[in-house]
DNA sequence: CCTAGGGCGGATGTTACTTCA
DNA sequence: TTTGAAGTAACATCCGCCCTA
């Protein structure tokens, strides 16, 4: 028995099926749609807050995006279409990879942003000191804002307080951390974007003070990281899914044989007014009516609404037949909701279990 | 105080895909 | 229609830095 999971929107953004196999575990199998392209721009909206309502193992914090600093003329930036060719001519602080270099460097820098970025991706470029001055008095101190490193000594001011002096000449690639308010912003806008067109990466990269190859490389990252977080909470979704369906159809088969031995027992209980039953295809609820439908009324509530006390006797057995409950079945529960899966719930919206 | 181990995150290289001339 | 270049996302991986036991 194999059930094909269909993941709702967000994961057929992610361009995968996962398929569950009843009892083995969880498969997952990816298929990269060619029909990629398009779509990207529509797959902001599956970014996850990976709080700790989230998933309990995920350490992610969501506050972190609390953290954006008021800086003045920071608003995103993917201003209206218009103002975009604007932005890219528009004053950008000097570049953080390069030495300050004096006023002749202009052109030279101008060519960065467009196609230079290669140019400053080597190793040894990315040795980058974000002087951030534009930021809110951030700047090198250890008056970092964030509280919870204290050890750190002002998180992505280290880099601040780094990179400038450091050789640029080395080999050694050099880790630049960005500062607090940059990842902030980052986090912001990829909240509004996951995914970058080359304007909003310059855009971006102008106002953070950062290379548009740093700004593509900090949504790649975060992207897979996304994309990392999200399948180890679809994998735990799934395989408490897995553990509710093969419960449940446990416990169906050990009803279904009880329902057997009752019927060879006692074979009298054939010949009360039978009651049919029939699954509602809509909402996958037993619903039932007194039409005589001999022989294959047991059959069928043993396998679409087993009563409450299989062990219960005739009576019960009748009686839950003739008032079925209308609780759907863990199985319908658990793919009854119009997503197929709660994305955005996480694994506290757990399928409501059969018992 | 020192250190090993692990996690985080920035960066790089590769591959596959799409678009366009 | 085919083809090659360019651009980019996804992915795997590296590795510096920091934290913690």
């Amino acid at each position: 028995m194999e059930l094909g999971l269909s993941l709702g929107e967000a994961m057929a953004d992610a361009g995968r099926e996962l398929v569950l196999g009843l009892g083995m575990g969880v498969g997952v199998r990816r298929e990269e749609g060619a029909a990629e392209t398009g779509r990207r721009d529509h797959e902001v909206r599956r970014e996850l807050e990976f709080g700790s309502n989230r998933c309990g193992s995920s350490p992610e914090p969501t506050v972190r995006l609390t953290l954006l600093p008021m800086v003045p003329g920071l608003g995103l930036p993917w201003p209206p279409p218009s103002e975009s060719r604007h932005l890219e001519a528009s004053t950008r602080g000097f570049d953080v990879n390069r030495p300050p270099s004096s006023g002749g460097g202009c052109a030279a820098e101008e060519q960065d942003d467009a196609a230079g970025a290669a140019v400053s991706s080597s190793p040894n470029n990315s040795a980058g000191s974000f002087p951030m001055d534009d930021f809110s008095g951030q700047g090198h101190g250890g008056t970092d804002a964030a509280p919870g490193t204290g050890g750190g000594g002002g998180g992505g001011d280290r880099s601040c307080s780094r990179a400038s002096d450091e050789d640029d000449g080395g080999s050694a690639r050099k880790k630049l951390r960005l500062s607090k308010e940059q990842s902030a912003f980052l986090e912001e806008s990829f909240k509004e974007h996951s995914t970058l067109n080359p304007k909003q990466k310059l855009a971006l990269a102008k106002q953070l003070n950062l290379r548009p190859r740093q700004v593509e490389v900090w949504f790649q990252n975060r992207r897979a990281r996304t994309k990392l977080k999200q399948t180890e909470v679809d994998c735990e979704y799934l395989k408490r899914c897995c553990e509710t369906l093969t419960e449940e159809n446990r416990r169906l088969q050990k009803e279904l044989a009880e329902l057997r031995a009752l019927k060879t027992v006692q074979p009298f209980y054939m010949h009360l007014p039978a009651t049919t039953l029939s699954m509602c295809p809509s909402c996958e609820r037993v619903a039932s009516n007194s039409a005589p439908a001999p022989a294959s009324a047991a059959a069928t509530s043993s396998t679409a609404a087993p009563p409450t006390a299989p062990s219960g006797g005739i009576a019960s057995a009748v009686a839950a037949t003739a008032a079925p409950d209308h609780r759907p079945s863990s199985f319908a529960a658990l793919f009854s909701s119009p997503r197929g899966f709660p994305l955005s719930a996480g694994p506290q919206a757990q399928p409501p279990t059969s018992s």
